[in-house]
DNA sequence: TGCATGACGCCAA
DNA sequence: CTTGGCGCCATGC
């Protein structure tokens, strides 16, 4: 049994909020979360149970927009194609427009 | 208790 | 742009 510590719920709940046709970064989470340090947590919290607690895990990328977690999926593509149904460009396995299309939790959400 | 691993992040060469 | 290394924290052996 996972420690269903408030980390993952926090996690997955900030990520759930993540609006379509937007995507952030590990470490952006972690530091909203007051982990600062904890952006391999997030990550691994994700991979760890993310599939059981239906989130959008394809939103969620690292600090350069490029879809770390592509291979982990279903398929290769399937994080990138499920980016482009919701308007979010991807080239070469990385976020068009990383700029305009990262959401800061700490900046929308605070 | 120590070492290796990981959906990260940052920095140097 | 590509390597290589360090720091971070939790988990597994």
């Amino acid at each position: 049994m996972k420690k269903g510590n408030d980390f993952f719920n926090d996690v997955y709940d900030v990520v759930r909020q993540i609006p379509a046709g937007r995507a952030t970064s590990y470490g952006a989470i972690a530091a909203y979360l007051g982990n600062k340090r904890g952006a391999r947590m997030v990550g691994w919290a994700m991979g760890s149970s993310y599939q059981e607690q239906g989130i959008p895990a394809h939103r969620v990328v690292n600090k350069t927009g490029e879809l770390s977690a592509s291979q982990l999926f279903e398929t290769p593509t399937t994080m990138q194609e499920r980016l482009e149904s919701e308007g979010v460009k991807v080239e070469n396995n990385r976020i068009v427009n990383w700029e305009q299309c990262f959401w800061d939790p700490e900046k929308e959400l605070h």
